[in-house]
DNA sequence: CCTCGATCACCAGGATGCGCATGGGGGCGA
DNA sequence: TCGCCCCCATGCGCATCCTGGTGATCGAGG
């Protein structure tokens, strides 16, 4: 997979070329919009990530030059705040993305799949969905019976744990594993307390819990009857 | 479990047809690409079988349309092509698994199986059954006759150990050691007390008593007549 | 048919251990 | 440096499990 960035700024560049490139992806990289261009047409690309700020030209002007050419490659922007506007939000329809600065990498690396798993047409499961409780993937944001839930990192990564496995008993040694990343018992009750947080968040303030625990065995998310 | 073959080839059909009919599927098949295609998407099917060489189209063709129309069905190729590169042509586009003709039946069966184990959420072997009780391994959950029973920790292994050894006599001896992990005697009436309460909740409020003492031996769980 | 011994079922009290909540400290990024 | 998030430790409450005792049931032998 091979992915054109697009980008004046030498240390973003940089630290994008080095995180995709841990993640297996083959980066080229341009620091002026005409470069870009050049190297988007010539070359053979799954992806472009462009900044809209490039010196002496917007990188939606680098974007509507090679779609003239008929090329539809990908392309994902990255944007300050006060550039988003209108044109950029809707090419979210035609198979393109932004992103607002500053952004956390792992969101960047999820659209980044996302987009190139649409492109070769694969379907995308971007939402999972448990009764009233909802978590979107790529916008990172959980919300239950329409209002949105704030969840840290680790309560994200729990909270979405228990989602794909809805239904079925989670043990403690299944979350240590995939959403700790511990391959031992860390004698501690880490466990416990994130869910305890978790449950203040999605279950505190709604009548029917979701999130039960199964004593002996482990935690088991499910819809009520 | 419903099975679409898509396989010009009378014969090669037949054969598959047969085969998979004997070991309990339903199989449908078509004998082109749209025809195919038509019935993936009209009717619901836990497999798909597909050539790769089918008159005037590529199998490949069919499993990408499916996939762009958000169709997740496992697909399995079937193909002379032997080389590398096609195979992973194959699964690029959506395939699940890839089998070279010749072939041996019980291969195809063996991956038939594993597509479909896959597919219905890994479940494997995850229900006991003993008349209408049922067990869920996975949630953790037992119902007789379609009400839920809650169990404790112990009584659940119990009940576990005492349905994977359905219709035979379990005696004293064996359940100290698999549901206690006890490899001694402990003198006393452990077990006495947890069938005892085992059997308040899942024969008492029905007619047909399931758990039955066999005096001087242990117990059997066993179906009615 | 009756008696007696052995086995089994059930009940209730008590201790253990599990799970939950809260507050504080350390590490990491801004 | 500051702030935030994550982890750890303590104490509490309660469910769960075991223990001992008592009554019921079964089988065999007189």
């Amino acid at each position: 997979m091979r992915i054109l960035v697009i980008e004046d700024d030498e240390a973003a560049a940089g630290y994008l070329a080095k995180g995709l490139g841990e993640s297996g992806y083959v980066v080229d990289r341009a620091a002026t919009g005409p470069d870009g261009l050049a190297m988007a047409v010539t070359e053979s690309y799954d992806l472009i990530i462009a900044d809209r700020m490039l010196p002496g030209i917007d990188g939606l002007l680098v974007v509507e030059a090679l779609r003239k050419k008929g090329d539809n490659t990908p392309v994902l922007f990255l944007s300050a705040l006060g550039q988003v506007d209108e044109r950029v939000r809707g090419l979210k329809a035609g198979g393109d993305d932004y992103l607002v600065k500053p952004y956390a990498f792992a969101e960047l690396l999820a659209r980044v799949e996302a987009l190139i798993r649409r492109k070769s047409g694969r379907a995308e499961e971007t939402v999972l969905k448990v009764a009233d409780l909802e978590m979107d993937l790529l916008a990172r944001r959980v919300t239950r019976a329409g209002t949105e839930i704030p969840l840290q990192p680790r309560e994200f990564r729990l909270l979405e744990y228990l989602m794909r496995h809805a239904g079925q008993v989670v043990t403690r040694t299944m979350l240590l594993e995939h959403v700790w990343d511990y391959h031992f018992d860390p004698q501690t009750n880490v466990i416990d307390v994130h869910v305890s947080r978790l449950r203040q968040k999605i279950d505190k303030t709604f009548t029917s819990p979701l999130l039960h625990t199964v004593r002996g065995a482990g935690y088991c998310l499910r819809a009520p009857e």
